[in-house]
DNA sequence: TAACATCTATTTTTT
DNA sequence: ATAGATGTTA
């Protein structure tokens, strides 16, 4: 074990203002701490950690509960800056990735395999329509019918609610028929070809883990007794399952901190249940209750306007909190109409024109605001046009683009040979081969292999599979599984990899070896928590497997890339040289994992996310603009901020004001306003752009707000 | 019967 | 930009 670490003593009393102090220091079993936007919410939680190590505390006994990867990243990279201690020496992360790392430890006793797949949202959508078309394609079939897509959401909200399937298929799909039967035995489909092929979707994670504590008590000990302490942020956004895993997840000795804000719950459409904050202090005994009322962020003006928004609330919630503002007085925010979207687009790029050219500020001090991908695409225009760089925190990602996912396939594959959804895709790419001709070709393939108990990567050359293959796409197709082949021996060594079929793969996880288990555990005990335990354990593991030098996740990728992958990409893509650069890149994101189990999980967890920094390297400078949906903007500063797009329809959204959900629109409203800490504008077009150009009226969360907590502004954009 | 090409309509928010 | 639906080709 290593020595007690050491860092910069820190003066907590003179860093924290009072109300931060009590919560940082705070001695009673469980606590939580309400702070208001602004009021350095992860301050608090980072002087917690700092604290708690000074009292002796290990980081590895710490767990740090997010609900974005970007919150979890940021929130260590402060704690590290603060105490020294690197942040793999914590447990932090999102549930969902703490969920996946406790799995993979204990992935036996709910029935996986330790190397497991984790399918992001459209990998589980692609094997959820499969099924839908197999087992009853007329409840899809036609326009009025439900998508695919739709029920997994409807069945997704009712596992994040813990409410039964059918229940919630009943009342979210009334309009469709017998959805009450249908959906549930769409659903028990869908888990069986999840299980069948080792994988699991981002709810799993959730409800896997949640069930291995509820029903596997040593394993709920282990952690109960492991981690003395347990942060949550964010907590206004957890949902039940989330809550629960946080009561499960404790033990006798375990204190647990959580911190929110009622006012900015903006996930209940996933789940989010902000009364799990009311209800902390039921769940969790001896709650000592920490108010931080003072909003260091914004000036006076903003933070005015911002409560007058709050205060047209239809529903009070929780607990009441009246922030006060100390910076010093600004501008009004301004509300700026403007003809329609292009309008907009250029009124704002002027403005912050003269914000940098006249008033001091750069590019990285703005933000634009928006409540939908969709509204930002003419603003996007405009800044290519007059080449101002920008950096977009949303949409289509580095990682959810088509030549990073084909090729992650590959390492799917070759990792997991049951994850039939990213043979598919792979097979897919060659001309000629669809869906229907790759579902045959695996079927001939895992036959062959269980026929001749040669492996599947083996099999799919044989003869006999090679007939299932069109003439014109063989040559393409023998390329490729060779390239599997050699990605396949590098990381398993050659032998070993027997083509484990569906049925081999059931029996293997029903008689689970005893030190199969506990090898699981001892890794998953010390990981992190002592230096040593990783290499000694990854060789443990290599030991076990194959006695020749394996791969390195880098090297796998790097074969891949020099492999049919490489040669294929340059004869679709025109822009063949980019992606090519792209994929290099994931080399150097690959060296940083040991087994490429873990490469693959996190890819799969961040595939909605990107590390700006790759952004920011397309563009070639780190002083850009950034233009962010409101949700993914949550919990960050800026002192310019601008809101795009408030006007009834577009912010609320007509869906919403519709679903009569404007409650959660408003807080969402408020979440966009409160990130402004000098100056904040907010736009609409009067004329919307879309096939009905109707005409639009300024946000009903501006109309309800105290006129003179805000100034309208009409003119040219040039002089706002 | 399956794959491909073309046309059309339409964008919520995230793990 | 993209997915879905529809029609066309091998």
């Amino acid at each position: 074990m290593a020595d007690k670490p050491t860092f910069p003593p820190i003066d907590f009393r003179s860093e924290l203002n009072e109300d931060q102090f009590g919560a940082v220091t705070s001695q009673s079993r469980n606590a939580l701490v309400l702070a208001g936007a602004g009021s350095g919410k992860t301050r608090t939680l980072t002087y917690r950690v700092a604290w708690l190590l000074e009292q002796g505390v290990p980081p590895w006994r710490i767990l740090l509960l997010t609900f974005t990867n970007k919150a979890a990243g940021e929130m260590l990279e402060r704690i590290e800056d603060l105490t020294g201690i690197p942040r793999s020496q914590f447990w932090g992360g999102t549930f969902h990735s703490i969920g996946q790392r406790i799995l993979r430890a204990n992935a036996y006793a709910v029935g996986l395999n330790p190397d497991f797949t984790i399918l992001d949202a459209d990998d589980a959508d692609a094997l959820f329509s499969n099924v839908c078309k197999q087992v009853a394609p007329d409840f899809i079939k036609g326009k009025n019918s439900p998508t695919p897509r739709v029920i997994f959401d409807v069945v997704s909200y009712a596992r994040n609610t813990r409410s039964p399937i059918e229940k919630i298929a009943k009342e979210r799909l009334e309009w469709a028929p017998r959805a009450e039967e249908i959906v549930p035995a769409l659903w028990k489909e869908y888990t069986a070809a999840k299980r069948l092929q080792n994988s699991c979707d981002y709810d799993d994670l959730l409800e896997l883990l949640c069930e291995l504590l509820r029903n596997d008590p040593p394993a709920r000990e282990r952690y109960g007794n492991r981690f003395l302490h347990i942060l949550v942020d964010e907590f206004q956004d957890t949902n039940s399952l989330q809550s629960e895993i946080v009561r499960l997840i404790s033990g006798p000795e375990t204190h647990v901190m959580a911190v929110g804000d009622d006012a900015q719950c903006i996930y209940t459409w996933r789940g989010a249940n902000y009364k799990n904050i009311v209800d902390f202090p039921i769940n969790f005994p001896d709650t000592q209750l920490h108010k931080i009322e003072i909003n260091y962020r914004s000036t006076p003006e903003i933070l005015d306007f911002s409560n007058s928004i709050l205060s047209a609330r239809t529903e009070e919630s929780g607990f009441s909190k009246q922030l006060r503002a100390t910076r010093e007085h600004g501008a009004p925010p301004y509300v700026i109409p403007q003809l329609d979207s292009f309008a907009q687009a250029h009124a704002v790029v002027s403005k912050i024109r003269t914000l940098v050219e006249d008033e001091g500020y750069s590019l990285s001090d703005i933000i634009v605001l928006y409540r939908a991908h969709f509204q930002a695409k003419e603003l996007q225009l405009e800044l290519t046009n007059l080449s101002v760089p920008f950096v977009i925190t949303s949409g289509i990602q580095f990682f959810q683009q088509a030549h990073i996912r084909d090729f992650v396939a590959q390492l799917r594959f070759v990792q997991n040979h049951n994850d039939r959804v990213a043979f598919t895709r792979i097979l897919n790419l060659i001309d000629k081969i669809g869906p229907r001709t790759a579902e045959r070709i695996l079927e001939a393939g895992n036959n062959v292999a269980s026929n001749k108990n040669i492996k599947l990567l083996t099999a799919l050359l044989d003869k006999l599979v090679l007939k299932k293959v069109p003439e014109v796409a063989r040559d393409d197709y023998q390329d490729l599984i060779l390239t599997l082949q050699d990605m396949s021996e590098s990381l398993h060594g050659k032998e070993i990899q027997t083509g484990a079929t569906a049925a081999e793969l059931s029996q293997k996880i029903a008689k689970t070896p005893d030190e199969e288990n506990s090898l699981g555990e001892l890794f998953d005990f010390f990981a992190d928590g002592n230096e040593y335990a990783n290499s000694v354990l990854t060789e443990n593991d290599i030991a076990k497997t194959e006695n020749t030098v394996l791969a390195t996740p880098a090297e796998v990728v790097r074969i891949g890339i020099d492999g049919w992958y490489g040669d294929f990409l340059k004869k679709i893509y025109p822009n063949w040289q980019q992606r090519y650069d792209d994929l290099e890149s994931l080399i150097g994101f690959a060296e940083k994992f040991e087994n490429l189990s873990d490469l693959l999980a996190q890819l799969a967890l961040f595939s909605t996310e990107t590390t700006d920094k790759d952004v920011r390297e397309r563009n070639g400078g780190n002083d850009s603009l950034r233009l962010s949906t409101i949700h993914q903007a949550k919990g960050l500063e800026f002192p310019v901020v601008f809101v795009i797009g408030c006007a009834d329809g577009l912010f609320p959204l007509r869906r919403a004001i519709e679903e009569g959900d404007l409650d959660e629109e408003r807080r969402l409203f408020y979440v966009a306003c409160t990130r402004a800490k000098e100056k904040l504008f907010m736009l609409y077009p009067k004329i919307s752009s879309g096939r009905d150009s109707s005409l639009l009226d300024v946000s009903q969360f501006i109309r309800e707000a105290e006129p003179s907590s805000y100034r309208m502004f009409y003119g040219s954009p040039r002089s706002f």
